[in-house]
DNA sequence: GTGAAAGCGCTAACAC
DNA sequence: GTGTTAGCGCTTTCAC
């Protein structure tokens, strides 16, 4: 029913081997022949089934990006970054949702296994580090944004930690001294970082951690509210906020107003992340600026990288962070 | 190097068509043989090739949504909802931005050319209606959100004149008379069909209409801004301000503040989509909300009827809009 | 410079 | 209930 090389052979004269030559561009074709069938290529509108070339190929040349939720600005960014560049050097980019089900992402991964896609790329996965080893002896893939403690595989993040740090030293450098903390549950490795680097910057000023000062939960953006709410109910409120994600911290600066507080005035507040709608909140948000290009870039670049590649990279990589103070921290 | 249906059927010592058989659950395999075949696949670590599958069944079971930017929760939560209902029918969805590019649009309906997807939905083209009407000759398309007017392609969006005149209307029953409007330029459909709404609801009330209280521009958020400050400046500004998008309201409330007027009382702003921020946002934002499961769901379904349909379902539906007012209209 | 033909991994029609 | 085999559309080796 649709129109395949043997078509094209047929109508332009020639064999399917010089119809298969000029649509890969390979030399040892005359001009003659290489027009005559462009010609017919177009004529009968033909366009190759890549079912056919990928399985002779054994390769796609498309890389699946599972994120766990897709509506997460951050995301979107990275993957934007990992196009661009794909796109660049002949791969092309495709995402899905995992909705953080294992499940879903598992069902996802199949893509992989089944040889759909060429390689993976997890911002942020179910799969513990031994699962993650596992797979990663039989087929290309890579975490970006969040790690897996443990996992031998090509990572790139930002520095969290550091970066942690940096958020609650520049809180520190405003005069505050009773800085809280929201982050996630243990299971994200991203969350603890950062708040190991709270509690660094804290020790390192001579300031004592207080326990109400730290509230844990999920991602989802109501945590933020309830982690004000919580706060702001304290003998001694916090002074400034920590959150790990500009979500929570969104979500914790409204909760603020509503309670009555400036925020930026009365109550800091930095994020991390910063997602465009930083700029849209009132107040702005400050926040830690992930960069989302370069980490894309950098981490399709590797894994295209590792297709073709004997002994496979699986080093972690950083990539450099920056605070960008708003309205949200007074400034 | 991969282990595939021959090494399994040799090493369980059956044919491949046995092998074949227990993976499609076809009928006609002795459990004993079956029994046998599941435990070298596991065994083997075994996972069938779908280009060799694909190739054969002249079809891939994924669907590819094209979203126009990334960066935006309405059209990631209509993904979800595509993707909810495909995953139960045995279909996968996956997506990919064109950036509103049309080369990286072509590039991504390539997937479809080349039949690496079964079929492709569209959250916004660049193609114009005779293009989209040759291409549904031949492939399996679909619009959604966003129609395109003259295009006999399947698509499903909510009633954009309807839901405009609802918004207004809402407006109006606040006693507000002096209404302004911030839409996106003469390409989108949506938008125009917003901005007849919005006419034909000061219309109906017997109010003229003032040139000055019209913006329109891009989606990109900036506008929202810009249109609030042209406003704003006016000798007599308006009440109120129904913008097409929850981006554009958000930009625009920004800059309302910014300007020292507090949204909800001195001025009321009503958005459309009803994205995850609206309430987040400070003040919470009214808007007009796309039911975008529903809307996935339809247009999947739907697609994937005409896969196997002789004539195609070009229809165009639309689904059930709804006004949710917030403190941003003063509630 | 060109063509014939093998074969990628799989399914399904056919034969037994 | 099971096996043999053709063939999906393509690339590539080999021969000329």
């Amino acid at each position: 029913m649709s129109v395949t090389i043997k078509d094209v052979a047929r109508e332009a004269g020639v064999s399917v081997a010089t119809v298969s030559r000029v649509l890969n561009g390979s030399a040892n074709v005359s001009e003659s022949s290489a027009k005559l069938v462009r010609e017919t290529i177009e004529r009968l509108n033909y366009s190759p089934n890549f079912l056919g070339r990928n399985l002779r190929k054994c390769a796609t040349n498309v890389i699946l990006v599972i994120m766990p939720t897709a509506d997460h600005s951050l995301y979107m960014k990275i993957v934007a970054g990992m196009q661009e560049y794909a796109n660049k050097v002949g791969y092309d980019i495709i995402s899905a949702s995992s909705n953080a089900t294992n499940s879903v992402e598992v069902r996802q991964m199949n893509m992989l296994f089944n040889r759909t896609v060429d390689g993976v790329v997890l911002l942020g996965t179910s799969y513990d580090a031994q699962t993650l080893n596992k797979l990663a002896e039989n087929y290309d893939i890579a975490l970006c944004c969040e790690s897996v403690e443990g996992a031998n595989v090509l990572t790139v993040t930002v520095d969290d930690e550091q970066a942690g740090y940096d958020a609650v030293c520049a809180l520190l450098k405003k005069g505050h001294r009773r800085i809280a903390f929201i982050g996630a549950d243990y299971t994200a490795v991203s969350s603890s970082k950062r708040e190991s680097g709270y509690l660094r910057a804290l020790r390192e000023h001579g300031i004592p951690v207080t326990e109400e000062y730290i509230y844990k939960n999920t991602y989802d953006c109501e945590n933020g509210a309830l982690a004000m709410e919580k706060f702001l109910s304290l003998e001694e409120p916090p002074e400034a906020v920590f959150a790990v994600s500009d979500i929570l911290a969104m979500s914790a600066i409204r909760k603020a107003c509503e309670m009555g507080k400036t925020v930026g005035k009365d109550i800091s507040v930095i994020g991390f992340d910063n997602i465009t709608m930083c700029e849209m909140m009132n107040p702005t948000l400050s926040t830690v600026e992930q960069p989302c290009s370069k980490m894309g870039e950098l981490v399709v670049r590797r894994l295209i990288d590792n297709f073709s590649s004997a002994n496979k990279d699986n080093r972690y990589y950083t990539i450099a962070h920056r605070v960008i103070l708003r309205e949200s921290t007074g400034d």
